[in-house]
DNA sequence: GGATATTTACACAGGTCTGTGAAAGTCAAG
DNA sequence: CTTGACTTTCACAGACCTGTGTAAATATCC
């Protein structure tokens, strides 16, 4: 990884609450527009715990992308292990079922729209944007040996999907399942 | 439009300025990040002249993205009447050309990030997406009148577009040039 | 040049923001 | 029962935030 790794567990009861509610907030209403008082209150923490536990808030925010990242990526690969070929479908079924629950698109892209370029959570962002994109081409590469340029074709279908996901967040107009429709044809 | 248009021309020289400063700060640094004092301050304007232009932070929120729309709207349909078919790479060329000046990636998917869905200027970002997203399947259905689903090839080069676009805010990894090049494939 | 519109200057209100200090309280494990 | 790690309490600092009131100064237009 290009950054620390951070594992929940290393975190108290109350920090993992932190955690939970920063990434809910953070998500929803963006993380300029909440406040550490806010986040601790709704944690039924202290502030003074809050940055025990965490320093700062622009680390705090680093490790809610961290942590997106982690769980997310988990869920993703547990996903591959069970899914049917063509594999690359299920990217889009992942996507699809966050979209259910969540409705304001790529938390990652969001992130990126408020931090500075130099901020230690955009890393995170890069590391995670690159990760998926590669984890994308490996897999076209491993099913789809015929494809004459699998590269292309993996980036092709992440742009399809960050495309469709990104405006799941402004407007639903069905993108997303219009998408995997594609993708599928593509996959033919 | 779903919503009022404003012209830049109902506005004072000194309100220009301040529309001008504030849609390059806004897009810079984020809506939160940038304040209105600093807006004024680098308009050289006081402050209670920023207000009495636009009454509030929000309204002035809401006219920088009314304001960007229409510009990049004119500027599509100009390069779109002196473009060769397909003109659907005209898309590509121009978000190519925006590129090359702005790093932050698309600005409405960026307000969006930040704002509540409840924010007037949401509206324009709707609004500006979805007549993107129009136009080009218009285009489409002009100009691949052979194509057997207009629509959905003009969604496909959408997605493409924007999921390129998007990603270019984070790191640029020559995917718009990628995305070109699959539409102009897809296109043949 | 005189009426009208606009901007300045500047103080101020009332919040909210991140972050800290220091002492007292709580709780679990040895 | 004691040690040590964690959390609470609560006051406070200092900065920044949006927005306003008012009177004087300056443009602009007929």
């Amino acid at each position: 990884m290009e950054y620390e790794a951070a594992n929940i567990h290393d975190l108290t009861r109350g920090a993992q609450r932190i955690l939970e509610v920063a990434s809910k907030l953070f998500y929803e209403y963006g993380i300029h527009a909440v406040g550490v008082d806010t986040i601790a209150a709704e944690s039924g923490v202290t502030k003074r715990t809050l940055y025990n536990n965490f320093g700062s808030k622009d680390a705090l925010i680093t490790r809610y992308l961290k942590n997106r990242h982690l769980v997310w990526w988990q869920n993703l690969e547990e996903r591959l292990d069970i899914a049917e070929p063509p594999r690359a479908l299920a990217f889009f079924d992942i996507y699809a079922e966050d979209a259910r629950t969540i409705t304001r698109g790529c938390a990652f892209h969001n992130a990126a729209a408020e931090l500075p370029t130099d901020h230690p959570a955009y890393a995170v962002i890069r590391y995670h944007k690159r990760a998926v994109e590669e984890r994308f081409v490996e897999l076209i590469a491993e099913e789809q040996p015929a494809t004459k340029d699998p590269k292309r074709l993996g980036r092709h279908l992440f742009l399809l999907l960050e495309g469709a996901f990104t405006h799941h967040g402004i407007h639903d107009r069905g993108l997303l399942a219009e998408a995997r429709e594609i993708a599928r044809e593509l996959l033919i």
